[in-house]
RNA sequence: GGGAGCAUAGCUCAGUUGGGAGAGCAUCUGCCUUACAAGCAGAGGGUCAUAGGUUCGAGCCCUGUUGUUCCCACCA
């Protein structure tokens, strides 16, 4: 007995129950059948402690739509789910839950009693992301779920640590790096993002020793005067460069600092003369390595200015700022002030201006790294969908700077660096404890966690095993492909490729599949602050997760961004309620005891059951060969159509005047192939509507247990119809002029007409006859018998002319006018078709079949004039 | 300063090997035609930003221009 439809599309009533049963079924799970080739895709984990968004809901869908398609098409795909522990995002948030709840900060319950509330908050909040991606209908294997702190991967983390150090790739040092204040710790490049600010020159003398004069210094940032060892000049600069070697006076400190020379300064610019904080800012840090300045640090952690700030010790930066000018122009210090807006760099997790700061980090040696991560891209070993994001890749890679991997956090992968408090002895080792080697003392660990991204980066393999030698990395490693949106190319998918090149030897996915942002109507990108966020949930509830998923993949193409709308959705759930309806009726014509639906023998069908065959046959090809190409949503929308416009405007309808006949072979028939063709187009749909197409399949006659393991349909080259199909399409063509004269004539559509009759224009047209007659009775026209009578007016449409008798007709004049416009069109065309044929250039040169096109062109076009002309006659 | 994307119907966008442009929504007309009004049948609406070039032929390839968005670098 088979499962009757709900009398309406109502998909909370289903999508769970579904999901529950592909769960319990282990659908999801990777095929053991060795025979089978392999997909692979890690998830981009998702913050462990985050709630699902749009941007998560457009990643997942896409991805399951890729493993959905190769699940059905026979390869064994493992689809690793996971998420991440998301160093500073975590730990804010449970600082802040901790200051908002009990008053406390982190340092008031210590490092390993904080670690325990972070761990109780992953584990009372970190499934609630992966529930959210089941509602989506992701297809994960969730018996693989990840953590990128679990056991495997913090050992896999220690391991690569352990490896890079020995081979002279991780080092620590006191470069320049970026360090937020307000997340006291230092940020990789990548975590820092510039926005234009408004802010000001302030000129300053800075007084020559011994000299009654000054240089005039333009700084925008005043208050790191207190670090400045030097006053950098062009050596080439012919109004500056006799001041090299002279000592100024730095105001308000009174210390002595050199004026050095050095081509950093630009000629011309400002006043030839900038203050060297080698300290506080990356180019001076630089110019003070060259000149060998001392570095001298004014600000603590928390960007207060500390000792060496004089008067202004405790002050914030920017308090300090203002009564740092204040003081320089009381004492006549202050030249002028300009206006000037500028680029800072901000955290991109708190928006806090970033501090360049010297602390001693640890660094990943980037240029040994990103030699071969830049050669698997260049020669497409990887490669980028759309491939424009490689040149973003590729030339972020050829600039890259060392990484800085050392964050000043607690929570995350404990540096595996210990010290000897004793000697001083470091050693770097994947013991959880360990002695100094020299004076056999307990050796204490390195307080700093790493950057999230470095466990992130390691992800293609961590989750399958590795270090140890596993039969799943055998299988699976390499991963298919990798999806994931533009924004983290730099902080992950980079990452990715030179850690599977350093550590596995092998690149960590063939494929990069970029998508864009998800924006809001009105293209503004959804932000919390902003409050136009769109929660994916909540249109799940009300829509559907196909519905949401169909929104998330249709209507834009490859990598560019996104905007989502009520209507998009809409339209979606409107898409799926046609689905719907056109499988109840379907169902309806269904005989309950035949339970074998196979296709009838290729003899019984009639020409719309081949023509629709052929049709469904070319969209199995272009559906295969686009999702192939990455083209999920032409693929998507080839489906689309196919659905609504030929399967259901079309032949659904025309099915009805032989299912009207019930018991007959030829309603038989018809029954057959819309259960066919039904199935296979919820086939095809599937991998993009994964809950209704299951829904439906399990209330049709079905071979498999559930759609999700069947086949893809393929191309089948006995499903070929060209010519049955190119006829159907002229009656058709003919069925839609006949409705547009009706209504272009008022015609009542409940005045049926009483008779037609057709003449072909060409020959291979005749044999359509007898079944357009049948046609036309099956779309609302009725037939009576053939009319040769003057007093018709003729349709005309590129194949045939249809007779309507008079009395039909409404308004003559307005039929002329109507055919004149005909012909003129039709002459423009008759036109233009001839001259490009008379183009000597045209037809010695372009291909022959464009050639034979445009003359059967021209003859179909001739002929419809011999016939629109005949039209206008017979109206006198 | 360097690089990239986008500019196509009123709106949002498709258009991948160059052969007279499509969808959804919106608009207009007529329909409860027994799967579906979340629907059906019609209709209107585009010098494909702009100026050149290549080509028999350009929305598509090349160059310049304008507008717009983004990324990278960061002149203190």
């Amino acid at each position: 007995m088979r499962k009757e439809l709900a009398k309406t599309y109502s998909p909370s009533e289903f999508e769970k129950r579904i999901y529950e049963n592909w769960c319990e079924k282990n659908y999801f799970a990777p095929d053991a059948d060795e025979k089978k080739p392999s997909f692979s895709i890690v998830i981009p984990p998702p913050n462990v402690t985050g709630h699902l968004h749009m941007g998560h809901a457009l990643d997942e869908t896409l991805q399951d739509i890729l493993v959905r398609t190769k699940r059905m098409q026979g390869y064994s795909t493992l689809w690793i789910p996971g998420t991440d522990h998301a160093g500073i995002a975590t730990q804010i948030k449970v600082e802040e839950n901790l200051r908002v709840n009990e008053g406390l900060s982190r340092h008031d319950l210590g490092r390993e009693k904080f670690l325990e509330r972070v761990w109780a908050w992953k584990n009372q909040y970190g499934s609630r992301i992966i529930n959210q991606l089941k509602t989506l209908g992701a297809s994960c294997d969730w018996n693989h779920e990840r953590f990128t702190m679990d056991e495997g991967c913090s050992k896999a983390v220690k391991e690569v640590f352990v490896n890079l150090y020995n081979k002279g790739l991780i080092y620590r040092g006191n470069r320049i790096i970026n360090w937020c204040p307000h997340c006291t710790t230092a940020l990789s490049d990548a975590e820092v993002e510039y926005s234009e600010q408004a802010g000001s020159f302030w000129h300053i003398k800075y007084p020559i020793k011994g000299e009654d004069g000054f240089v005039e210094i333009a700084t925008t940032r005043p208050e790191t005067m207190f670090g400045d060892t030097a006053v950098a000049v062009n050596p080439n600069d012919e109004n500056t460069k006799h001041l090299i070697g002279k000592t100024l006076i730095l105001p308000i400190v009174n210390r002595e600092i050199p004026v050095v020379g050095d081509e950093y300064v630009e000629i011309g610019f400002g006043s030839g003369c900038v203050k060297i904080t080698p300290a506080h800012d990356p180019n001076d840090f630089e110019v003070g390595l060259r000149h060998n300045l001392p570095i001298i640090r004014v600000m603590n952690d928390d960007a207060t200015l500390n000792s060496y700030a004089c008067q202004f010790e405790g002050m914030d930066r920017y308090a300090c700022r203002k009564a740092l000018v204040e003081e320089l122009d009381r004492q006549g210090l202050l030249i002028k002030v300009v206006p000037h807006s500028h680029n800072v760099g901000t955290c991109y997790r708190c928006k806090t201006v970033v501090e360049p700061l010297t602390p001693n980090q640890w660094f990943v040696k980037m240029e040994p790294l990103a030699k071969p991560a830049l050669e698997v891209v260049r020669d497409g070993r990887v490669k980028f969908e759309p491939e424009r994001f490689s040149k973003i890749y590729i030339n972020w890679m050829e600039n890259v700077h060392d990484w800085c991997i050392s964050r000043q956090l607690w929570w995350g992968h404990r540096i595996p660096a210990f010290y000897c408090d004793e000697c001083g002895e470091m050693v770097v080792t994947k013991e959880s404890e360990t002695f100094c080697p020299k004076c056999g003392k307990k050796m204490r660990q390195e307080d700093d966690v790493l950057d999230t991204w470095f466990s992130s980066a390691l992800w293609p393999f961590s989750t399958m095993g590795w270090p140890e030698k596993t039969e799943e990395l055998n299988r699976y490693y390499p991963t298919s492909v990798l999806v994931t949106g533009y924004d983290i190319i730099f902080f992950w998918v980079a990452r990715m490729v030179f850690s599977g090149l350093e550590h596995m030897g092998k690149e960590p996915f063939s494929t990069v599949f970029i998508h864009g942002l998800v924006r809001d109507s009105q293209g503004r990108k959804m932000s919390k602050s902003l409050g136009n966020g769109i929660d994916p949930l909540e249109i799940i509830e009300k829509y559907g997760a196909d519905a949401l998923r169909f929104a998330l993949a249709t209507g834009n193409a490859p990598g560019n961004d996104m905007r989502f709308s009520d209507e998009k959705i809409e339209a979606a759930r409107n898409f799926a309620n046609k689905l719907w309806n056109a499988s109840r009726f379907v169902l309806m014509n269904l005989d309950e005891s035949d339970e074998d639906y196979a296709l009838p023998s290729l003899d019984k069908l009639s020409a719309e059951d081949k023509w629709v065959l052929d049709k469904l046959n070319n969209l199995s090809r272009t559906v295969n060969s686009s999702i192939d190409n990455y083209e999920l949503g032409v693929a998507l929308s080839e489906i689309y159509d196919f659905t609504w416009d030929i399967l259901c405007d079309w032949y659904i309808e025309l099915c009805k005047a032989r299912l009207a006949d019930k018991g007959s072979e030829a309603a038989h028939t018809a029954a057959h192939v819309l259960v066919y063709v039904l199935t296979q187009t919820l086939k095809l749909l599937h991998p993009y509507m994964p809950f209704i197409t299951e829904e439906i399949y399990q209330s049709l006659p079905h071979a498999d247990e559930s759609i999700m393991i069947s086949a893809y349909p393929k191309f089948d080259e006995n499903l070929v119809f060209t010519r049955d199909a190119a006829e159907m399409e002229r009656v058709i063509g003919a069925i839609k002029a006949i409705r547009a004269r009706r209504a272009e004539m008022n015609v009542a559509p409940s005045r049926k007409a009483k008779l037609y009759m057709i003449t072909p224009h060409r020959d291979t047209f005749a044999g359509a006859e007898q079944f357009f007659i049948r046609l036309a009775s099956a779309s609302g026209i009725e037939f009576v018998d053939t009319y040769a009578s003057d007093d018709a007016v003729s349709i005309v449409t590129d194949s045939a002319t249809v007779f309507i008798p008079l009395s039909d007709m409404i308004d003559f004049e307005k039929e002329r006018v109507r055919l004149l416009g005909e012909i003129k069109k039709n002459d423009g065309e008759i036109e233009r078709i001839e001259k490009k044929l008379s183009n000597e250039g045209f037809v010695s040169k372009a291909p022959a079949q464009v050639i034979e096109g445009e003359r059967a062109k021209l003859e179909k076009y001739r002929a419809t004039k011999t016939a629109l002309a005949e039209a206008l006659a017979k109206l006198g």
